[in-house]
DNA sequence: ACCTGAACACCGTTCAAGT
DNA sequence: ACCTGAACACCGTTCAAGT
């Protein structure tokens, strides 16, 4: 919101300069506005005013400028308020459905960065650390954020698909709710992950909450 | 390994006329050789000594193709031994890595297919015509279905993609483990959901085996 | 610190035409 | 049924050079 421009002293309109947050909020408005497929470094370049080396001064390839992209979607998360175990992973998962949700493709975003292992472990850490601090054992933490992550970024991706294939009128909003699932069916996901980590924590060492 | 030629009488080496299914098998052989992003229209019909334009005599669009591909990956799984529901699931989700573990990229190919609505649609058909042998809720056995399939796909998509990285040295084989699970993992994975399954189906009707 | 201009080596897809 | 040849409208990335 409260960006100052980084101007110089009286530089003319055209030739203006642009900083990595620039670049990265402009990506952000070709993604929500066109999608992934077309915010190609050439389109942004273009939608900046500059030429597509330009933005090779910032990024050293598209790969890292997306994770970058992905960084920004996830930002400024806050955190559920104290309560059980379950209740606030539910709420850990429900707002990064929200956060992947504010722009279109955006869980494919984060999804592609997180496998290449180039960042977006905002959530990942975000999950194991509620979760290691009611389960004693380190490895079924693991697995249950592994789990729950992979199936709101799988949940979301296919959600996000298929709005965007009905609203080109490619399929109708039958067939995509029969592909997709409900919303509702993204919570039943994550509460029955939530009963397998119950039910496997409950024979093994201590749950505190 | 038996490929007979198709060719009909006595066609001139070099002007070889390609099926579907040799084109399918090609793309097949590039995949596993080069990967995805090697596996490009043009990079296939010069592996076949084809124009690109002649692919598009059997495929409307890449997208297509790629289509065909995945439904190639997950062709010939064969069913688990009668036993109960939980075992069995088990052993549909470890043929299904096994198959998509087959062919480089292959878990990416089927994600993409699956979450386009295009195909690959085998393993959740199988998922839940098991599931719904043992269960009576529709909502749950969808439920269930879908989170599984998830969490193969992600898990799968991120083993091959870290695999890969770590093979080409960009990143050591440790931090990959790290990022990716274990092949553990994977099976703690889905016991977790089988559990919540267990666990949420106890509480409501009936659960045969 | 940020940008230009030009080039390199590619893409997917279409279309009229051939056998 | 399967293919050619040529074109259209793009890609990501590099590099020397400019301010």
């Amino acid at each position: 919101m409260t960006e100052q421009r980084t101007g110089r002293s009286g530089s003319s309109r055209g030739d203006v300069r642009h900083g990595r947050a620039d670049v990265v909020r402009h990506a952000l408005r070709v993604l929500d506005a066109y999608g992934l497929e077309s915010l190609t470094m050439r389109r942004l370049a273009g939608e900046l005013g500059v030429q597509p080396s330009a933005l090779y001064h910032h990024f050293p390839n598209k790969q890292r400028l997306l994770a970058a992209v992905a960084e920004a979607i996830l930002a400024d998360r806050n955190p559920p308020a104290p309560g059980e175990w379950d209740t606030e992973v539910q709420v850990i998962c429900a707002d990064l459905r929200a956060a992947l949700l504010t722009y279109r493709d955006g869980a494919e975003v984060v999804a592609t960065t997180w496998s290449f292992g180039l960042g977006a472990r905002g959530p990942y850490d975000a999950l194991v650390a509620r979760l290691a601090r009611s389960h004693d054992d380190p490895v079924l933490v693991d697995a249950a954020a592994r789990t729950l992550l992979h199936f709101v970024l799988g949940h979301v991706v296919a959600e996000q698909t298929h709005t965007q294939a009905a609203s080109v009128g490619a399929v109708d909003t039958d067939i995509a709710v029969l592909l997709t699932g409900t919303a509702a069916t993204y919570d039943l996901g994550v509460a029955l992950i939530l009963d397998g980590l119950r039910a496997r924590a409950g024979e093994e060492s201590g749950v505190r909450r």
